[in-house]
DNA sequence: ATGGTCGAAAGTCGA
């Protein structure tokens, strides 16, 4: 079975290199962010008539994340906590976590938030997000050490100095302070390990639109498929798709694969 | 190709 996560930047406008990429991969499972709408918008026809069943939680132009999955998908999630973190004015839970259990995996499709700033309310709110979900997710292997749990998407995180293309160029910026880097680390502590950076040494997963990033290699490693014991025993096999970054109408992110016996 | 983003309430925000 292949599970995979993809920041895919707008489902509506990225529809066909959705379903193209899922035909030639043959993903079973896969998590995306961003898709950029509301339930009414998403595109599930597309996806369908591939044999597909799918679950979106979108409010608004912003945020959005859905699972995609031809194994089944039940006891659908739209949060990972009653008491989630929330945002705005006025605060909402925003669309950023969808879980369901895919072929005996429970699956999580997360879009951490960005914090645009270290100065920024959101970057108290992405901290926040974090730990809360930090505790939730030592709740699930409470209640089931032996659980078969992925927790895949964009943490908007760069765990270590390998994982950003130049760390001057980041220095007092989100994604690589100490308080998020300790974040991640807290969750990975908590019982799950990410199983495609052993299989991927120094790629990367995202890539700016601006200034070229791409082709000078501009990259930053933020996407992760964090797997709890039991699920991380089966991982056989780990990739980047670097590939699907290239050409027009390309997400800013590459899908991120897990195949598992 | 020899410069330089893209996507979304459509004006400007968010990434």
């Amino acid at each position: 079975m292949r599970i995979a996560t993809w920041n895919v930047n707008s489902i509506r406008s990225r529809i066909d290199r959705v379903t193209g990429w899922l035909e030639r991969n043959d993903v079973d499972v896969l998590a995306i962010q961003e898709t950029k709408c509301r339930e009414d918008q998403f595109p599930g026809l597309e996806l369908s008539a591939m044999g597909y069943d799918y679950a979106h939680f979108g409010l608004n132009q912003w945020n959005g994340v859905a699972l995609i999955s031809r194994v089944g998908l039940d006891d659908i999630a739209t949060s990972f906590a009653d008491d989630q973190p929330m945002f705005g004015d006025p605060e909402i839970v925003e669309a950023r976590s969808i879980g369901a259990t895919c072929g005996g995996v429970r699956v999580w499709s997360f879009y951490v938030p960005n914090g645009r700033t270290l100065e920024d309310p959101h970057y108290v709110y992405k901290l926040a997000w974090l730990e809360r979900l930090r505790l939730a997710s030592i709740e699930w292997l409470a209640e089931n050490p032996r659980g078969e749990i992925a927790l895949t998407g964009d943490w908007n995180v760069a765990p270590q100095d390998e994982d950003v293309w130049d760390m001057s160029v980041f220095e007092g910026h989100t994604h690589v302070s100490k308080p998020e880097r300790d974040a991640f680390q807290a969750i990975l502590d908590a019982g799950y390990a990410d199983v495609v950076r052993p299989h991927t040494p120094g790629e990367f997963t995202y890539w700016d639109y601006q200034q070229l990033a791409f082709p000078k290699k501009r990259g930053l490693r933020i996407d992760f498929i964090l797997a709890s014991e039991a699920l991380a025993s089966r991982v056989d096999r780990a990739w980047i798709d670097r590939e699907e970054r290239k050409g027009k109408g390309a997400s800013d992110h590459a899908p991120v694969v897990i195949e598992i016996t």
